[in-house]
DNA sequence: CACCCCATTGATATCGTTGTCAAAGAACAT
DNA sequence: ATGTTCTTTGACAACGATATCAATGGGGTG
C-alpha cells in the first residue's frame, strides 16, 4: 500500500511530528535526525499526501492562472512555464479565463479564489494592467504574482520584459536598414506593453532624427484583423511607408495580407516587423523580423516567486526583468 | 468562517452522514430529508472541502492530460474543453507533456499517475494510437479516455472525428472546382488521423476516376517545415499539380511559402487546402480552405465520459463521433 | 552545584469529510 | 401476532498529514 508518514517515523525511529518537520524543512531539527529521516523517506519512497497536508494546513497547493488573451500560443507558453514551476514544487494549476471588461470581474475572482481555496493567482495582461483589480486583490488579502504589469510596485511580485528597449532596438535596426518612412501599428490600448513598445519606437525615431508621419501610425488591438484594417488604411494614402513595425506578429501578418492583396511585395515594396515571435512569424513568407520574449521562463519565474512566498524557498525570490531577443528575418530589407 | 458539513447537519437537524449522502447523491435518502438538507446547503452556501473528500475517499479529483503534440493551438483547444468539463464537476486538470518515443514512457506515466494519485487520464494523439501504451494502462488498472484513437474499442472511452469522410469531401470539393492534378501531403505516420485523411483522399480520387500521381504524394509530419520541404520537392518536378491537399494547415502554409518562393501564385497557379482550421489558416493570404473539427467539444466530451465513469453521472456517457465542417476559403480556385 | 534557557523531540488533538456498522422503523410475508 | 427484509438514519472511527503544547536534556551562568 501507500507509504505514510507513520511508516517513515517507524523506520527512522522518530515521532511522526519529527518526520513532518523534516519534510517541511522546519528549523530546529538536529542534522543527524534529519539525515536519518531523509534516508527513510528515500528508502520507502514516501510522498506526502497532498490532500492530508491541504486539509490540515488549510493550504490548497493550487495556483490559478488568470487570463483574458486570445493569443493561444502566448497562453500555451505561459501555462507551460507555470506548470513546470508547479510540478517541481508540488503545486497544481487551475486556468481561469476572465473578461476584463466585465463589471463583476472583481467579485467573481474573489469568489472563485474563496470557493476553490486557491492559494495564489498569476495575473497576465491585460488584467495585470488594471490597478483597481490588483488593489481589490490586496484588499481581500489574496496573494498574486503579476506578469508584465504596468506599474512595478517593488512590494508586489512581478516579472517583466524590456518592451521599451526591445522596441527601441528593433526600430533602430529598421533604420539601420535604410528606412526613413516607417509606419507603426499600436497594440491594444489596455495593455501596458502597447505603450512601452510605442514609446520605444517613437524615441528611436526621434533620436535618429527621423520625422514621424501621423498617417502611418494606426491604432490596433493585437488582432490579425486590426492589423489587416490598419494596412488597408495605410496603403490607401498617397504615399506609403517603406517599412511598418507592428506591435505584434498577428498584426504584422494582417498587414502582410493587406499588402499582398494590394499587390505590394514584402519585403521588396514594403519591409515589415512584428513582435513576440509567435508561430505565425515564421509560418508566413517572408518570415517576420520580430522580437522574442522568454515568455515561458517569465511565467515560470512568476510562479516560483509566488510559491517561494508561501513555502519560504531560499531560491531567487525576487521580481525580475527579462531580456528579449531581436530576430531578424526576411521581412526586413535593406533599402 | 467556512461552512462545514457539520454546520449543515445542525441546520437541517440530521446527522453529518446524511448530509454526506445527499451531497454525494447516494441512494436511500428520503425525499423530504434530501430537500431539507439541500435547502440548508443552499442557505449556508456550503461547499464540500475537496481535500477532506479526497483524503477520506482516496480519490484525488484530478485528471491529467497526456500530450506529445507541438501544435499549440490544438493543445490550447483541448485544454480549454477539458477545463470546462472539469470545472462544472469539481475536478482539476494537470497537464503532462510526454515523449512518445521514449522507452520509459510507459513506466514513467504509471509512476506519474501513482505519485500524483491521478484519478484518470485523457490521452491525445499520437499517444492515443499506441496500442501497447493503452494496454499498459489497462494492465495497471488506470482509467483513461482517448481522443481520436486508431482502433475504437467499444469497451474503451473515446471520442473521435470523421477524418476519413472529411478528407473525402474536401477532396471531392477540390475536384468539383475542376482540379484533376492533385497533390497530397501526408501527416505524421504515427497519427492515425494521417492515414484516415489519406485514405479519404485516395478514395475520393478513385471514385471520381482520377489518376493519382505518386510524385505529388509526399510524406510529411504535420510540421510547417515538412510542408515546405514537400513543396520544394513537388515544385521541382517537371509537371506540377494544380492543387495540393495538405493533411494539416501548418504544412499547407509551408507549401504556400515554397510556392511563393518559387514565384507561384496561390490560388492562381496553385490551389491549396489544409486541415484543422488552425489560426494560421486565416492569417495567411490567401486564406486556406480547410476542415474544422470541434476539438474543444471533443475534449470536453472525453473528460465528461471519464468523470461520468467515476461519479456515475446520468449524462450522455457514451463514446461519440464528432462531425467536422468544411470551410472553403480563397486558397481554392475554380479552374 | 543549582539554575535557567534553548534546542530538540514526541504525545495527542485536529482538519472535514466518507466508510463501517448497527439501530430503528416501515413494509411485507407467514 | 411474529418474523423477515428493506429503507432510512446516525454514532463513531478513520483517512494522513500539521498544530499545540509539554517533556527532555545539554550547555551556559552565577
Amino acid at each position: 500500500m501507500t507509504v505514510t508518514i507513520k511508516d517513515v517515523s517507524k523506520d527512522a525511529a522518530v515521532s511522526i511530528k519529527t518526520v513532518s518537520r523534516v519534510i517541511n524543512n522546519e528549523a530546529n531539527v538536529a542534522e543527524t535526525t534529519k539525515e536519518k529521516v531523509l534516508a527513510s523517506v528515500k528508502k520507502l519512497g514516501f510522498k506526502p499526501n497532498k490532500s492530508a497536508q491541504s486539509l490540515r494546513s488549510k493550504k490548497s497547493y493550487m495556483l490559478a492562472l488568470l487570463y483574458d488573451n486570445p493569443n493561444k500560443s502566448y497562453l500555451a507558453d505561459v501555462q507551460s512555464g507555470i506548470f513546470n514551476a508547479c510540478k517541481s514544487t508540488g503545486y497544481n494549476l487551475v486556468i481561469q479565463e476572465c473578461d476584463y471588461k466585465s463589471n463583476e470581474l472583481k467579485t467573481d475572482i474573489v469568489k472563485f479564489v474563496e470557493d476553490f481555496r486557491i492559494d495564489g493567482l498569476i495575473v497576465t495582461p491585460p488584467l495585470s494592467d488594471m490597478e483597481d483589480f490588483l488593489q481589490n486583490l490586496d484588499n481581500h488579502e489574496i496573494e498574486y504574482s503579476v506578469i508584465a504589469p504596468s506599474t512595478m510596485n517593488p512590494e508586489s511580485l512581478h516579472v517583466s520584459s524590456n518592451d521599451y528597449e526591445a522596441a527601441y532596438s528593433l526600430t533602430s535596426e529598421i533604420i539601420k536598414h535604410g528606412h526613413k518612412d516607417i509606419g507603426f501599428i499600436k497594440g491594444h490600448p489596455k495593455h501596458s506593453a502597447s505603450h512601452l513598445r510605442f514609446n520605444g519606437f517613437v524615441d528611436a525615431i526621434k533620436n535618429n532624427g527621423i520625422d514621424s508621419n501621423e498617417q502611418w501610425i494606426k491604432q490596433g488591438n493585437f488582432s490579425f484583423k486590426s492589423g489587416f484594417d490598419a494596412g488597408v488604411e495605410i496603403f490607401h494614402s498617397e504615399k506609403i511607408p517603406t517599412a511598418i513595425f507592428a506591435s505584434n506578429d498577428s498584426m504584422a501578418a494582417g498587414i502582410m495580407k493587406s499588402a499582398q492583396m494590394k499587390g505590394l511585395q514584402v519585403p521588396n515594396d514594403l519591409s515589415l516587423a512584428g513582435f513576440d515571435d509567435s508561430p505565425i512569424a515564421h509560418q508566413i513568407w517572408p518570415a517576420l523580423t520580430t522580437v522574442k520574449q522568454p515568455v515561458e521562463k517569465m511565467a515560470a519565474h512568476a510562479a516560483k516567486i509566488l510559491i517561494a512566498k508561501f513555502d519560504g524557498l531560499a531560491e531567487q525570490t525576487k521580481s525580475k526583468e527579462f531580456k528579449s531577443e531581436l530576430i531578424v528575418r526576411e521581412s526586413l530589407k535593406t533599402l
